[in-house]
DNA sequence: GCGGCTTGGTTGAGCCTTCAACTAGTGACG
DNA sequence: CGTCACTAGTTGAAGGCTCAACCAAGCCGC
């Protein structure tokens, strides 16, 4: 038997989907308008920025950013054709790559990134109470442990 | 002066981007699985069959599911392809096209969902108390609010 | 009724993602 | 030490989305 949603569970579905929808969809333009990048690729910019040396495997940088194998290894293909990153041989596993977020690339996030932040303060926590924030906090904290359980 | 965020900040809003990506990309793969058809189309379906006589005006449609005129009218080419829709004059307005779900789209339709209904209560509701599902609830309303302004 | 603005919708190019297939190197086990 | 399963990463095709350009048709003023 179908467990069907009831009235309020649609409509706190469909209220979900296009709040995170239209979140996602506006800060994405931004980034795109301001940086010339999609939301994606600056998250990828921003996990090698954060790790030790600027560098990470690819296997590591797909895992941190939530992404496909395959969805990585197209993206570094364009990030590293704009000169923003750059792929080097792994010494101790001939199979792997290790991403390098160069100094242009560098240079491109820290460009970006005020602005990115600004847009996410004012399209998100400008919007919460803090108290809001905090339950948002809690609410995706437990979907992310049960999504990837 | 960049308004940054705070370290409690960073983590509510990265575990929001993680949680609403896995969600959504859950259930695409889902739907595309069972139903052979991406999240949005579903999407586009539902609203026609939730209008009189199933059909509604493009640009009606387009806003209710939240898409850009351009989107849908690739989305309609494609779901007219399929047979799921079809496309009418507007008797009214000679620009105007009214899409109208057919019957095999109806039938693919009501296939598809309790699957997919059976997964948004498995990966959303099942993981929140009922407090919580409230409280996303209004989140989601507000942040709609703020950025449809 | 005729310029000119606006609206409804489509189109094509380019980009991003997915999926499945593939290469190459690693590691474990007999 | 050879074989077989698994892991790292890439590739290409196909599909979906965005953006900008575009064609009609409606609408508004004079």
């Amino acid at each position: 038997m179908t467990r069907w949603l009831d009235h309020d569970e649609q409509q706190t579905w469909r209220a979900f989907l296009t709040a995170s929808r239209a979140l996602t969809e506006t800060l994405d333009r931004e980034l795109q308008h301001d940086a010339g990048m999609p939301h994606a690729y600056y998250e990828i910019l921003v996990r090698l920025s954060e790790a030790p040396q600027r560098r990470l495997r690819m296997s590591e940088l797909a895992e941190s950013t939530g992404s496909s194998r395959s969805r990585l290894s197209h993206a570094a293909a364009r990030l590293e054709a704009a000169g923003w990153i750059r792929r080097e041989e792994c010494p101790t596993d001939r199979r792997g790559q290790i991403a390098v977020l160069t100094d242009s690339g560098f240079a491109t996030l820290a460009a970006a990134a005020p602005g990115h932040v600004e847009g996410v303060r004012r399209h998100l926590f400008d919007a919460l109470s803090p108290a809001q924030v905090d339950q948002l906090r809690r609410i995706s904290e437990t979907l992310v442990a049960h999504l990837t359980r």
